[in-house]
DNA sequence: AATGAATGAGCTTTCATTCAT
DNA sequence: AATGAATGAAAGCTCATTCAT
């Protein structure tokens, strides 16, 4: 059982990487600075130095989880052996569409490589995890076209994985809000999937 | 007729914009100061204030020409009648796409509304901008299928669209040169405009 | 009888005293923190404030016992009837200069009033400890030279004194380590305390 | 003809020097801070970078002209031929002492490789000037012995030298006046000089 | 007795911007 | 028109120290 102590530890934790994803998503990286997220935490800006070694690990340590999350959700859509192979690939999308709308800026935190050091652990997990999100979405397709040919695959896959983030980078700094934005693209959007579904096999003959 | 002095500060601005577009493009805006634009452009750091108002400004009248530039040559592309459609399209595609990945770095900053004073007019002329070519695109697309639903022109010419920011945004942050990246990824590309097209066109049916 | 507590306790502060000691050697005093004492005695950094007021604190009540010792072992030597006083000198010499070269950084600790608070006692204590060295050292020099005149005494006995402490403040900043800075000194030194004892004897006639 | 700009410009730098030099050498060049050091001199803190790279390059810039001008006066002392070999050497032992007491706590830092980069150039410029002074003392001790070994002469020179650290290294950290110092210790001083002298002279025999 | 959590003061440094000339 | 001097705000981060348990 935990002590008092250890669980207001574990909240004010908990209360900072909220704060964190709030304003990074809200206004990027660069731009929150440590006693902004210290602030919005009610803690001291020091505390923060206390969970997190410095400010790229806060985004790290943030960053991992929130995707681990949609990863486990895509995954678990994948596998229900129920569903229809197109649906399966419209509802994986639209599951993360959705979630990176949700996390907005953030978004080139999760999918980009912006700090430098590659070689670092953390840096790594996160590429780990957007490969196998990569993965997921090209077995997905394979369901779909039932192609054979490893290459075709790799190249429809990019494509189709384009197009997801197109949607994205065109909206996400859109003001509105995620519903409203989910809302206004959805039709659009499946019809995108229709669209590529159908060129992909028209391709394929 | 010009005086010399005007000449000269003409010349100043210009040089001031270039050396401002190739250190935004090479660094991203933060990561850029007044005094090295000033360095690189061989004036001192208080000039620039006497031409742009602050920062923000430069940026904005720089972004401008450059997207002005790109609108050009993609219309100039539209208006050849010897070309194909198909060609049209992949073309302007391309050119569009190869001015993105130059800009790089510049990239959120065409395409983004980060900047909150939205009233403001630069930001406007962009918006403008950004449609015009948009609209563009969907004329070549018009053409390459014949559509006469305009609602339907518009949501095809949106996947397109998206389409192509997806394949920026994926690529955005690599840190492969520019000629690189390009001869890489005109493959996949020209398989996606394909793609899509035939996509399209099977839907029409 | 001590209690397992007291004693317990008692171990812990000798600990802290060794690790701070040799950490404060190592590295000098403002370089080293108090978190990093308490991670080599294995204690928390708060447990130092138990037994410590503060850093300070801790720093004058480690020099005490090592300045303590330092004069014991010069008394003894001082003591043994059977040595010449020539040889006397010289041992004492050496032994105050490789403690004090053992103790590098902490030359200036030992041997400086920084500390603003003059009036504190263990202040007084270090200060007092200096004087005795000092007395024996005089006292040595006596057995040398059999001077009466007690002015001159003092006045020789200073510049003997100031010898020594030349040659430490000289080489108190080197990085080679005791041992071969004692091997390459050996030689000039013993030489410097031949000479002076010429000279002594010399202006005595 | 100088602006008056440049006037103000060589002003503050001059004042910013004089603070840091006062400064350092009261309290130590860790204890200062770049901000008390642009109080003293009545600029704001930013200024300092204005003039000086970082707060280790004002350190630098400011030790070397002193030593060069010690350098230069005991050079200066050590020319005048019709002085005597003994004065000689008293008078220049006399100005680097009353030189080394006046600058105090700066002592240390014209003395020391503190900085860990030692092959950086200000650096070695400060280990020049020391060897220089070396060499000026062991030059003038020579004509003071007329010796011809060479080893003897360095040794012997060493050993002048320890005298002269010694002296400074006792008494540089007590809270009186530069004036007040030099006066007690002047004829212990002289008196050191005279017993070395002797020594030597006796060793040669 | 002992500790993990938390803090406030303070550090060096950088930058966009303005002032005086 | 143009510039060097100067500044205030702010950033990330570290440390000795105290509080609550």
């Amino acid at each position: 059982m935990k002590s008092k102590q250890e669980q207001r530890s574990e909240e004010t934790k908990k209360l900072i990487l909220q704060s964190a994803a709030n304003l990074f998503a809200k206004k990027g990286y660069d731009a929150v600075t440590i006693r902004e997220i210290a602030k919005d935490a009610s803690c001291s800006h020091t505390a923060i130095y206390l969970y997190f070694k410095d400010k790229e690990t806060l985004l790290h340590q943030l960053s991992l989880p929130s995707l681990d999350q949609l990863h486990q959700k895509l995954q678990s859509i994948s596998a229900v052996e129920s569903l229809s192979a197109e649906y399966k690939l419209k509802k994986i999308s639209l599951e993360y569409i959705s979630f990176c709308l949700k996390n907005r800026n953030m978004y080139d935190i999760f999918f980009n490589a912006k700090s430098s050091r590659v070689d670092e652990k953390p840096e790594l997990e996160v590429n780990q995890l957007r490969i196998e999100i990569f993965n997921l979405l090209k077995s997905v397709i394979k369901e779909n076209l039932s192609i054979s040919n490893e290459e075709q695959l790799l190249a429809f896959s990019r494509i189709y994985y384009y197009q997801l983030n197109g949607v994205l980078s065109t909206y996400s700094y859109q003001h509105e809000s995620h519903d409203v934005l989910m809302e206004r693209l959805i039709p659009t959007f499946n019809l995108a999937i229709e669209i590529l579904l159908l060129g992909f096999q028209e391709k394929l003959k």
